[in-house]
DNA sequence: CTGTAAACTGAAAAACATTTTCATTTTTCA
DNA sequence: TGAAAAATGAAAATGTTTTTCAGTTTACAG
């Protein structure tokens, strides 16, 4: 997914093509994992020297609302950012999640690489926990955390 | 679970038995929901009005890494802290989640409330990501958000 | 029961993260 | 090309969490 196709999304939502936005778009791009607001900040300031901290946050926040970015939960905190390609892919195909992008990530606890998923059929746990609790499940959070294919290797 | 049975579980695990704690804890116990560490300090200081917000801090984080809470990731932010009965009664029932206590929470959209559920038998997720992905996973965080029996009573 | 060591406490300060303000600049498009 | 709307970014403010350190409380040996 290049920053072009996010830049493109966010023209086709309303937003101005901006610069600021474009180099955030381009440091979110290059990151290879979870990227705090600063690291995003300093990736992007390589791109265009003036850019601001707030308007890095405000422009994660509409990427965030577009499902363009997902908001990650790590261990140290619940600070960092990465790409989200399921609002691109799965447009208009939302499979039963209340608001929600359809996809979740994968952590490495190692290198902190984190890799989106498709495909979460937990129908069967959210059935046995509408019993349980008598709640109406409407949408989940589902993070994994494991060893990527690299770290795994590095351990053998 | 009452205050006493966590005074115990902080008290077998070496902590000292202190006012503040016992303060912090029977406002944990009485909170139906999640709670900020500024709610439950508000909340302590009924019951011992000099807690002082760094304890509280210091207290979530040994009950925390005891299993005895768990923090939680809303919409607004991951700043509250619920009660985890799951270390308690699976204690030396692991269900190879590696290090992580093994239950989960539904909140409720409308008014907040916190149920923990056991059980979440995501085998057959967990071995689909590891296929498409090569990952290694080890544990998972998982959250469901709909509504309680309460609140889906009053929609109707 | 007493006294001491260790653990704990909490105000204040500091650090970190995020949002608001508002004057100025940039982008869009007629 | 120019004006309106959107966006920007420094500074200030707000919110969250951690560190410091002097003083207090708890546990327990004697």
């Amino acid at each position: 997914m290049t920053s072009s196709e996010l830049v493109d999304q966010l023209t086709a939502a309303g937003y101005s093509n901006t610069r600021a936005r474009r180099a955030l778009l381009d440091a979110l791009v290059a990151s290879a994992g979870p990227a705090s607001p600063a690291d995003l900040l300093e990736a992007g300031r390589a791109r265009h020297p003036a850019l601001g901290l707030v308007t890095v946050y405000r422009t994660l926040e509409i990427l965030e609302q577009l499902g363009l970015v997902r908001k990650l939960h790590l261990e140290e905190g619940c600070h960092s950012y990465a790409l989200s390609t399921t609002a691109l892919r799965a447009e208009g195909d939302d499979h039963g999640h209340g608001g929600d992008a359809h996809g979740h990530h994968v952590i490495c606890q190692q290198c902190h690489r984190a890799v989106e998923f498709a495909g979460c059929d937990i129908d069967a746990v959210i059935a046995s926990v509408q019993q349980q609790t008598g709640f109406a499940v409407r949408s989940h959070w589902l993070e994994m955390f494991g060893l990527c294919p690299t770290c795994q290797e590095k351990q053998s």
